[in-house]
RNA sequence: GUGUCCGUAGCUCAGCUGGAUAGAGCAACGGCCUUCUAAGCCGUGGGUCGGGGGUUCGAAUCCCUUCGGGCACGCCA
């Protein structure tokens, strides 16, 4: 359905016209002055210049106009020319009940359905999420599921780093530790063992250890180039050993990203387009992009608009080897064959942002993405800690993204076993499962409602106090909600048959053009793939809810109609609010 | 150095397709629980929107300049 806003326009846009005037000047925008009217329209003035007029005549001609609409209730003409714009209560309720027999409450969702590819998540194997991983995962996830709202197809791809150095590392460190497993029999030819040599821990302790002698050790390093490429030469010890190390991991990394109520339908990572590699760089060759540049395998980048050097996008580095924007470039290669999107998005680091740049002009230079495929790179800022440095524990190292997640459980946990208001005490169960949520609320809203783009401050203490703009401020709201509307059916109410019946009062009235919003929110959203937005939305609705909760009593309203129309606001209410949670990627509980 | 993003209340941030008295949250202070969950609501104090120019009837918002900060800038990802 139309959206709020363009449907007052129409009406101001006809009053311009009537009153002679270029109905083009006729946009209404909610007003910025609450106190002096709900919306306004600022035409008048911008159509001074062009009437040779001033502005306060046109704005009072205009406003002649407006007397017998079914639209506006009062129209004003204030100095210097501002129109200032009051709604018809019915006009709102009916707007509002019109939403409600909609799907999607009247969201207009774009009129073509594309195929979408996002790349997140980016986890490398055989290391643990640490909270870098928490905003690829949260934004990603919640990008996803908001354009599938919009009625996209869309395929999120984990894109794991599963291929590289790290893998020969972890493999040789292995061998040095256990020669005798028959990984390392070259003259072994029977079958490998079905389960792993190793345990999680044992990985997780490996890859740092390994990691950091390499740095101080060249001969070691060497040792685990040599057995990265035996890895991908396809030594089938190595390759058993690798499959192990991706099993034990990626069923960990599963687990972990269910905690964050995140998920992919693509396990893919490096070593899916490891074969397409060789192929892909003899295309570029022949095709005359690429060349060899400082020892190195390049393809030139630059545009004659650019505005800064972009240096060109290495294919191979001098040794030959591959690289991250060689993996990248073979990705879209696989994705554009087998998938054919009309979008990829990723999301990633925005210090990757050049990187990016130069990637998809060479994917489009060389033909590796078709013209009209969009390649859209989203970056999210730092997350950083109350220092406005990047987030450390207190002891300096990088946080596990599973400690902080328990962290924050915990205290949840406390909060709700103080917290012993309700009537009838909650069950172990029940109190782990709402603190769960509430603590995924507080790490998902924290986030998200901050623009991706921008760094900002993750501070526990902040996060952990649940006050004000944040999650379980909104689920808390919710739950008040489901508790009125579960003592209004113990009382007898068929709560499916209550209905809207008018605006009665300011608040209800507030409460309903905020809900109005919804469809522009979404529509901004998906345009900008903004999260945030919907934050935002959320946040106004829930204030508007319960500004309106403290003015007004539900229950104890004598007014049959009244309460029917009351409990009907809550419903729509709380159900907008759980549509647009669960595109954030929570849901609220029961009570809490 | 080049490019890029940012600088708004004590702190964390909205607002930035130009509009009327610049908004929230936290922190501070003051009210509101015998009545639908006080994780809430209502109110008070707090800002020359980094500085300086310009465009405009009108600028936090657009342009220029300057200062301060973050980040990136060919063999890491």
């Amino acid at each position: 359905m139309e959206k709020l806003l363009d449907c007052i326009s129409e009406e101001m846009q006809k009053a311009f016209e009537k009153a002679g005037y270029n109905p083009d000047l006729g946009k209404v925008t909610v007003s910025n002055r609450p106190d002096l009217c709900e919306y306004q329209c600022n035409g008048a003035m911008a159509g001074a210049k062009q009437y040779h007029c001033a502005p306060i005549q046109i704005a009072q001609k205009v406003a002649e106009q407006c007397s017998d609409s079914s639209v506006f209730e009062k129209v004003e003409a204030v100095a210097p020319g501002f129109l200032n714009i009051t709604l018809r209560g019915e006009f709102v309720k009916d707007y509002v009940v019109t939403m409600t027999k909609e799907p999607k409450f009247g969201y207009a969702t774009p009129e073509k359905q594309e195929k979408i590819i996002i790349d997140y998540g980016g986890p490398n194997v055989a290391k643990p999420l640490h909270v870098g991983h928490l905003r690829s995962a949260i934004i990603g996830q919640s990008i996803k599921r908001i354009l599938r709202y919009a009625g996209h197809e869309v395929i999120g791809d984990i894109h794991m780093g599963d291929w590289g150095l790290q893998m020969g590392l972890i493999i040789n460190e292995f061998g040095i530790r256990h020669p005798e497993s028959v990984y390392f029999d070259e003259s072994y030819t029977g079958e490998y063992p079905a389960e792993a040599p190793f345990e999680l821990s044992e990985l997780e302790e490996i890859y740092p250890f390994a990691s950091a002698k390499s740095k101080e050790d060249p001969e070691y390093k060497e040792k685990a180039m040599e057995a990265t490429a035996k890895l991908q030469s396809g030594v089938r010890g190595y390759r058993a050993l690798w499959h192990h190390i991706m099993n034990v991991s990626v069923a960990d990394l599963k687990r972990n990203y269910e905690n964050l109520n995140v998920d992919f339908e693509r396990w893919n990572g490096e070593s899916s387009v490891h074969d397409v590699i060789p192929g892909m760089v003899e295309d570029m060759k022949k095709g005359g992009h690429a060349y060899i540049s400082e020892g190195a395998l390049v393809v030139d980048v630059k545009e004659e608009t650019d505005t800064k050097e972009v240096p060109p996008c290495m294919i191979l580095k001098s040794d030959g080897a591959s690289l991250y924007n060689t993996t990248d470039l073979a990705t879209i290669k696989v994705r554009t064959e087998e998938d054919d999107p009309d979008e990829i998005i990723y999301v990633v680091d925005k210090r990757q942002e050049l990187y990016f740049t130069q990637v998809f002009r060479c994917a489009r230079k060389t033909g590796l993405a078709k013209d009209d495929t969009k390649l859209r790179f989203l970056g999210f800022g730092t997350m950083n800690g109350k220092d406005g440095k990047p987030f450390k524990t207190r002891s300096g190292g990088v946080m596990r993204l599973e400690y902080l997640i328990k962290d924050i459980y915990e205290e949840m946990y406390r909060k709700i076993s103080e917290n012993k208001t309700d009537d009838a005490a909650m069950s172990e169960e029940e109190a782990q499962e709402t603190a769960k949520k509430i603590a995924l609320s507080a790490i998902i809203y924290g986030d998200l409602s901050n623009q991706a783009s921008k760094d900002y401050i993750f501070d526990i203490e902040r996060f952990t106090s649940f006050e004000g703009d944040t999650g379980p401020y909104l689920l808390y709201t919710m739950v008040r909600i489901k508790s009125i509307l579960n003592k209004a059916k113990a009382s007898g109410i068929d709560v499916d048959k209550v209905c809207l019946q008018s605006a009665y009062g300011d608040a209800d009235k507030d409460l309903m053009k905020q809900m109005a919003q919804f469809g522009a929110c979404m529509e901004s959203a998906v345009a900008e793939l903004a999260p945030h937005k919907i934050c935002a939305f959320l946040y106004d609705l829930a204030n508007n809810f319960n500004h309106f909760y403290h003015e007004t009593k539900i229950l104890t309203e004598e007014d049959e109609a009244k309460k029917s129309s009351y409990l009907a606001l809550l419903k729509i209410t709380l159900s907008i609010m759980e549509e647009s949670i669960a595109l954030l990627g929570f849901e609220a509980p029961e009570r809490m």
